[in-house]
RNA sequence: GGGCGCUUAGCUCAGCUGGUUAGAGCGUCUGAUUUACAUUCAGAAGGUCACAGGUUCAAGUCCUGUAGCGCCCACCA
């Protein structure tokens, strides 16, 4: 016989199982007009990432989908790949070379794009690894990546068509700038966060009447430095006649006029707005409105600069300081007011962003989103869970225009050229053009900015396949299956890749987008470094092994809402990896290779097998019916959680205990085989490495269960009447227990009982299956009768309509008996009053449908036996 | 300011299209075991389904409002 150990070992499968998978090509996938394709493209994870929990989820999801697709018998696809991500790389490799002093600068830009890439070489691929180790079964032989070649090409083209087609335009606007990074940034990548600031209010003196003052009110008085003009609402009253007039900006010495404008809101502060439209969107607006001077009074890096004065080269915080301190001696300071506010804070290093005015590339959206609303609404890419449709919708309505150029020197160098002698020519090419199109002058130089991150990520889902070339891949993978992700990206990429996908495939990219929720701590904080709250999932696989951790994290994932972890949830996942291990390693103790090579088929339409039998296979396949309708509507716990239960409940608990004393008996080897073998198919996209231990192990055909195919449902083996048959069984065992325990009876104690029922069907089950009741409740003798006579010194319950009756000499307390039958009466009693009182009910017998109303009728003639039989009970105690 | 989610057992949460007696895991308590598994087995206790209205024959489930918690969006000087 076979010996294993009596604890599941992951390190002695995992490794082993995925490197042979990987050897016989089981993860790739090729074109093949027979099968259905089935795609999906990960989420590229940054080069710089380190697997979190919040990818185990993610990946554990798309990994379930994808092994399900290629056991059902589809051609599929799990292609991976890599982020080069622009802001957050730069930033880590200027840590790793400031560590030798340097900064980039100093090495110039391509010896640092060489350090970026030597860097990468380096530790680019651990992310990879560690998504190995998650037992993803990606085709990894297609990892892409978006700084490689093929890659950029579709990139640049993509800029390039744009262009042509009028939807990319540079210009100068107000946009977020990172003083850090020293980079613009999207709007989503500014996210606003709160903060305790302060609304300074300041005077203004009036030109013609130095004693007058406007007060204004501000929350960043440094940018005082860069005002021309005072804003005030048209039909304040309050400044009317001040209109047209000049103040004296303080410490400045400039004269600034006083302007109206209805986006003035009158109500907030003084009413009255100092205008910097270098500094700030709605100024900016207002600068362009009213032909106003744009004073920048910032460096890059977010100092004052040579307009600022004796304030140049102060850091803006330091200048606000210092600032306030000279106009609060200078008699400008009114007062000072707590006040909350939100900015943006780079999303990458969360410094406080800079509205700042510089010339930058943008992509006009709205005409590429018009196709992407359309298709979300008309439901040809479907929202999992639907409510996050509407955050879609909103944002796609309401969209801006996107900055796509990044002051930084990781990644795709916009395809721009200038000419040195020209000064109006823009060439834009995806290739370096020899001479300037104007004057024919070699003499021409490339844009400095490269291309936003999210500029590579949104072609993702066809530049993976060599887009623009037609190949024969992405005729057959495109559009992909389903996109699995997080919700903070929906924006980034979700809503850009739809918008992309029509653009240029002109469809859409997936068919449907499962989003699934954030993972956090036990508290609701996000997992952060920072927070030091990270539970890191190597740590739990090396613990508690891969699929402890899937099947854990799948388990408590509920359908788009957020996870709360602590360590000790893997223990259930553990658990049942161990459970499943010493299940397996009992029948395989028990088990007769020669004796399982029946066809189940022959079982089928028959009724030769044992009731038990029939039961167990009957769950097993409704079991696999529920949970292939929860695969598809992407309700992963579910599906999870019924097959743990199926398993660990129904197979482990009640079957392999009820045949144990027969486990011998051919019918029994055959099917406690079958549903195992089985069983491990279909538990295989969620545990895929004990389920391949475990089924190599057993008779199986083929080389592996990830090549195996997912059980088919025998419909014609699901019996729910052997169920109901199965089910007053247990209810009968379990009420023998019962009473036992709550006797205090010890095991060793012999008990009898007597099984009474009127019922053809439960007398004839009660008798049939009288050696296994006997066994599972531990009684001596059983006696079946058709009729219930109280037997003195006895306690009985009632099962439906069978009383079963243990009699037990010396060992009763009749009150306590009484106690427990009378409030189990008063309960029938109520709750026959509630039927009652539904049938009586004339809305009800019209209203309801038919099927409710004959359960009700049902239920009450239950009820009323039960009642009776009850009260037989309580009858016989006295 | 707008939107979304959550509030169900001591804890963490399931509960899909309203329809018998509201479930699980963990924890607690009681008991068991000479071999499949103590990462186990058998049992128990524990719930006004946040609150207030409403719709309905019927509400944990649908609607409205309130409160608390959390998240997202917004040109909140």
């Amino acid at each position: 016989m076979i010996d294993l150990p009596s604890r599941y070992n992951p390190k002695d499968t995992e490794d082993k199982w995925y490197s042979i998978w990987s050897d016989k090509g089981y993860f790739s996938a090729k074109v093949n007009p027979d099968k259905k394709p089935f795609s999906i493209v990960i989420p590229p994870p940054n080069v710089t990432g380190i697997l979190h929990m919040g990818h185990a989820l993610n990946n554990t999801i798309q990994d379930i989908l994808v092994r399900y697709h290629r056991m059902i018998g589809e051609e599929a696809l799990w292609m991976p790949g890599t982020d080069h991500a622009g802001i957050a790389t730069q930033n880590v490799v200027e840590k790793s070379i400031a560590k030798g002093g340097l900064k980039r600068q100093d090495l110039g830009r391509d010896k640092f794009i060489e350090r970026v890439w030597q860097w990468k070489e380096l530790y680019g691929s651990t992310i990879i690894h560690q998504l190995k180790k998650l037992g993803a079964s990606c085709d990894w032989q297609r990892t892409r990546f978006t700084m490689d070649d093929v890659y950029s090409k579709s990139v640049l083209e993509v800029f390039v068509r744009l262009y042509e087609k009028g939807l990319i335009y540079r210009g100068s606007y107000i946009i977020n700038w990172c003083p850090r990074c020293q980079t613009a940034l999207s709007d989503e990548e500014a996210p606003h966060h709160d903060l305790n600031g302060n609304l300074y209010h300041l005077k203004y003196p009036l030109k013609d009447s130095p004693n007058e003052f406007v007060i204004v009110a501000t929350t960043r008085p440094e940018t005082m430095l860069g005002d021309t003009a005072v804003a005030v609402n048209p039909k304040d009253k309050r400044y009317k006649l001040l209109i047209g007039k000049y103040l004296i900006l303080p410490l400045v010495n400039r004269e600034i006029k006083i302007i109206s404008d209805p986006i003035v809101d009158m109500k907030f502060g003084t009413g009255a707005v100092k205008v910097t439209p270098a500094h700030d969107p709605n100024d900016y607006a207002m600068g362009k409105k009213h032909g106003l001077e744009f004073i920048n009074v910032m460096t890059p890096d977010g100092r004052m600069n040579s307009l600022a004065g004796d304030y140049q080269d102060m850091d803006r915080f330091e200048a606000r300081e210092v600032i306030l301190e000279d106009l609060k001696v200078q008699g400008f300071l009114e007062k000072v007011q707590p006040h909350h506010l939100s900015a943006g804070h780079c999303y990458r290093c969360h410094t406080i962003i800079e509205p700042y005015l510089s010339k930058q590339w943008f992509v006009k959206m709205k005409p590429l989103a018009k196709p992407a609303i359309e298709a979300v609404k008309k439901g040809r890419i479907k929202f999992f869970p639907s409510r996050w449709t509407k955050v879609y919708l909103n944002w796609m309505e309401n969209i801006q225009d996107w900055c796509i150029s990044r002051q930084i020197w990781w990644g795709h160098r916009i395809p721009v050229y200038y000419c040195k002698h020209c000064e109006d020519v823009v060439m834009v090419s995806a290739t370096k053009p020899e001479k300037c199109t104007k004057c024919g002058s070699c003499d021409i130089y490339q844009d400095e900015d490269v291309l936003d991150t999210w500029f590579s990520s949104w072609l993702w889902p066809f530049a993976t396949f060599n887009w623009p070339k037609d190949s024969a891949d992405l005729k057959y993978f495109y559009p992909t299956s389903a996109l699995v992700t997080a919700p903070e990206i929906i924006f980034f990429w979700v809503a850009r890749m739809i918008m992309a996908g029509f653009e240029f495939m002109g469809d859409i990219p997936f068919k449907d987008v499962y989003i699934h929720g954030t993972v956090r701590d036990i508290e609701g904080k996000k997992m952060s470094k920072s927070l030091g709250n990270i539970i890191d999932p190597l740590e739990i696989i090396n613990e508690y092994g891969t699929d402890a951790l899937r099947f854990s994290l799948i388990s408590i994932t509920s359908q788009g809402q957020d996870v709360y972890l602590s360590k000790e949830r893997f223990e259930q996942g553990r658990n049942f990896a161990n459970k499943i291990w010493n299940a397996s390693r009992f029948i395989l103790m028990n088990l007769d290779p020669a004796q399982i090579r029946v066809d189940l088929c022959q079982y089928s339409k028959n009724t030769e097998l044992s009731l038990i039998n029939r039961w167990i296979l009957s769950r097993l396949y409704s079991t696999l019916k529920e949970v292939s309708g929860n695969l598809k509507a992407y309700r992963f716990n579910e599906a999870a959680n019924l097959l743990y239960n199926f398993f660990w409940h129904e197979f482990c608990d009640w079957y392999l205990e009820m045949i144990k004393p027969e486990i011998h008996k051919p019918e029994n080897q055959v099917v406690m085989y079958k549903v195992l073998e089985k069983y491990l198919r279909s538990i295989h996209p969620f545990m895929p490495f004990i389920s391949e231990e475990i089924w190599q192990i057993l008779p199986h055909e083929g080389e592996s269960i990830m090549t195996s195919s997912y059980p088919h449902i025998q419909q014609q083996l699901i019996d729910k009447i052997a169920e109901e048959k199965m089910s007053f069984v247990f209810e009968i065992i379990t009420s023998i227990r019962n009473m036992r325990q709550d006797l205090d009876i010890p095991v060793t104690t012999k008990i009898n009982c007597v099984i009474a029922t009127a019922n053809k069907t439960h007398l004839e089950l009660s008798s049939q299956l009288s050696p296994l009741i006997k066994n599972l409740a531990r009684v001596e003798e059983i006696s079946v009768e058709e009729k219930y006579v109280h037997l003195r010194s006895s306690i009985t319950s009632l099962i439906k309509d069978t009383h079963v009756t243990v009699p037990l000499e010396g060992l009763i307390d009749i009150d306590i008996e009484l106690t427990k039958i009378n409030s189990r009466i008063i309960q029938t009693e109520k709750e026959i009053g509630n039927k009652k009182k539904m049938l009586s009910n004339m809305e009800f017998l019209k209203k309801a449908p038919d099927e409710i109303v004959e359960n009700v009728k049902t239920r009450l003639a239950e009820l009323t036996e039960a009642l009776k039989k009850l009260k037989a009970v309580k009858d016989g105690l006295r």
